[in-house]
RNA sequence: UGCCCGGUGGUGUAACGGUAGCACGACAGAUUCUGGUUCUGUUUGUCGGGGUUCGAAUCCCUGCCGGGCAGCCA
């Protein structure tokens, strides 16, 4: 998509209004902020791709900086696959990674100054308590019997807290705004709770960590961040983010909110990915099932059918649920383009061509990738023995079956015509051979007479292929919203067939070029992407999705 | 029931007071050595009711519907 056939989004609305009116001369710096508790998804590429995508435009960069205020969840495997998931998506940061942890000793002086203005104060109200002095969404709060204390025993207090001599839970440090503001955020939230763990960044430093509403603004601050972009459940909370900035009077970073994004049969938030990698319904973090990074990637997708799929679904404030239909498309369309194709039998039966010399072999020109002549051909060797796919061959087919059936003639692509005479059956009535006779004047898959046949079919030799490990994936979810329900656990909904592992007879060319990553198409069933755990003695494929199938449309008809 | 934010075909979006368009999907056809790709066509929409205006998806009022907000999570 080029520059121009970009749709002038709101966000990109506000940008360029805020540029051309000249507002911090003119620049833009964004960031992507993830807390390092878990491995980054698809909506996190939407939020990568608006926030890196955005700047750029514009002449600017962004920020990587890690919102690691909370050190009970976060861990620096985090910390790396973020990394690497960023950078595998084709963006650059400006600079180092940052941490919020880097300002920690700045965000601890300006909650001094806070105080020193009346905006502060240390409360001893527990958990529960506050819960009953906050109010409700309807009726306002009361106020902290601790509001009134000074501002040197709130100094005091503060320090205090900092050196440790109170227990986690035991005070807070809190805004003084208003307890009886429609909005609750406004609710003299707390800034700085007492947490004694361990930060795998500052260690023992902190035993006092700041609110994300109070650290989040502040970061942005430091960091002169003009626009802050989030998802839109941190609407309510804008007015305290301007309430800190302004107290403070500093770099007024602006805060700006879209829809995050929702993706049909499955789930997307981090704590339900985690429950779903740690209890083992799928094999991690980066099972080719789930919707992070690491396993879009790990199932063949590529960076640029996501970039182009987050372009495509557009920003807005509106909560919408996409289709899951679009990313497969996405990914068809680059995977069209780029990959090569080869012949895979996932289903494999045996067809014996009777009038073929036995031990002959002939290696054929194949085309490697119709869309792109400058893939070249490659050698695929022709036996008397084959395997097809079981679904290409129908005894007694209907007519608008275009394969192989008794007395029919196909082409074996870059092939032969060959027309089936007979089949063998086991003792079950099961068919086990399919026996034909090709015509050796319409080798490479042309008839000298010009006869045309209906349908072309793909082969591997039953001789000189080799067998691979397939793994076939479906939905991980047998509805479109596992979350919706109140009273139902998402988990209720996970589909039982989501993986099939089969043994698939291919193409030998493809032990030699088969790196784990390697993506190719499969002819006539779907795109495929060699797994990690694939060696050369084990070669081991995953599914990225199948071709369309309008067959698969009428037969189920 | 308070406050905040939303509502355009089946889905995702565009139209910035002036012809409701694009993509995905679905359907039909053409092409094709992949029932793939490509191409063509069809289908379906401004949440309701008032107003302002020559003219409203757009501005105003109102109703309805959806989402968010009561962590010492982010």
């Amino acid at each position: 998509m080029s520059q121009e056939d970009k749709p002038l989004h709101f966000i990109r609305q506000i940008i360029s209004d805020d540029v051309s009116e000249g507002k911090n001369e003119g620049k833009v710096l964004t960031r992507f902020p993830p807390e390092p508790n878990g491995y980054l998804h698809i909506g996190h590429a939407k939020s990568i791709c608006l926030n890196f995508g955005v700047a750029k435009e514009f002449g600017g960069v962004t920020n990587l900086r890690f919102d690691d205020t909370n050190p009970d969840t976060e861990n620096v495997e985090y910390v790396k696959s973020i990394q690497e998931d960023v950078k595998w998506l084709g963006f650059e940061w400006n600079g180092e990674p940052l941490f919020a942890s880097q300002y920690f000793d700045k965000m601890h002086q300006f909650s001094i100054e806070l105080i020193k203005q009346g905006k502060a104060y240390v409360c001893d109200l527990s958990m529960d308590e506050l819960r009953a002095y906050r109010g409700t969404p309807t009726e306002p709060g009361r106020e902290s019997p601790y509001m009134g204390r000074s501002i040197d025993e709130n100094i005091d207090l503060f320090q205090r807290m900092k050196n440790g001599e109170f227990p986690d839970g035991s005070k807070t440090l809190r805004a003084r705004i208003d307890m009886a503001s429609p909005n609750m955020h406004m609710r003299d939230p707390a800034l700085y709770r007492i947490k004694h763990s361990n930060h795998y960044r500052t260690g023992n430093d902190w035993c006092i960590y700041p609110m994300y509403d109070y650290a989040h603004c502040l970061e942005d601050s430091i960091e002169c961040i003009t626009h802050s972009i989030c998802t839109l459940e941190f609407e309510v909370h804008r007015p305290l983010y301007d309430w800190v900035l302004e107290s403070l009077d500093v770099f007024p970073s602006r805060q700006y909110e879209f829809a995050r994004l929702n993706l049909g049969y499955t789930v997307m938030s981090k704590r339900k990915l985690l429950q779903l990698a740690e209890e083992g319904h799928v094999s991690g973090w980066d099972d080719p099932r789930m919707p992070t990074i690491s396993g879009l990637r790990r199932r063949g997708y590529t960076p640029e059918s996501i970039r182009n799929f987050c372009e495509v679904i557009g920003v807005t404030k509106f909560n919408s649920l996409t289709d899951i239909a679009l990313l497969e498309h996405c990914v068809r369309d680059h995977l069209n383009k780029v990959t090569h194709r080869t012949m895979a039998v996932l289903d494999p039966i045996k067809v014996v061509i009777t009038n073929y010399p036995e031990g002959q072999v002939e290696e054929l020109d194949a085309v490697n990738n119709p869309e792109d002549e400058s893939a070249g051909t490659r050698k695929v060797p022709f036996t008397r023995e084959l395997y097809i796919e079981r679904s290409d061959f129908m005894e007694d087919p209907p007519r608008k079956f275009f394969r192989l059936g008794i007395g029919r003639e196909v082409r074996f692509r870059w092939a032969y015509f060959l027309t089936c005479h007979d089949v063998v059956k086991d003792a079950e009535g099961e068919i086990i051979e399919i026996h034909c006779t090709y015509d050796p004047l319409t080798k490479g898959g042309d008839a000298p007479d010009g006869r045309k046949v209906k349908g072309t079919i793909h082969w591997v030799s039953a001789e000189k292929s080799i067998t691979a490990e397939v793994r076939l994936y479906d939905r991980l979810f047998t509805v479109e919203k596992p979350d919706a329900g109140k009273d139902k656990d998402f988990k209720e909904f996970l589909n039982p067939d989501s993986l099939q592992v089969i043994e698939a007879r291919i193409e030998p060319h493809l032990a030699k070029v088969a790196e784990p990553g390697y993506r190719c198409q499969f002819e006539r069933t779907g795109y495929f992407c060699a797994d990690p755990d694939s060696s050369p003695s084990k070669l081991v494929f995953n599914r990225t999705v199948p071709l369309r199938d309008s067959w698969g449309k009428v037969k189920n008809k």
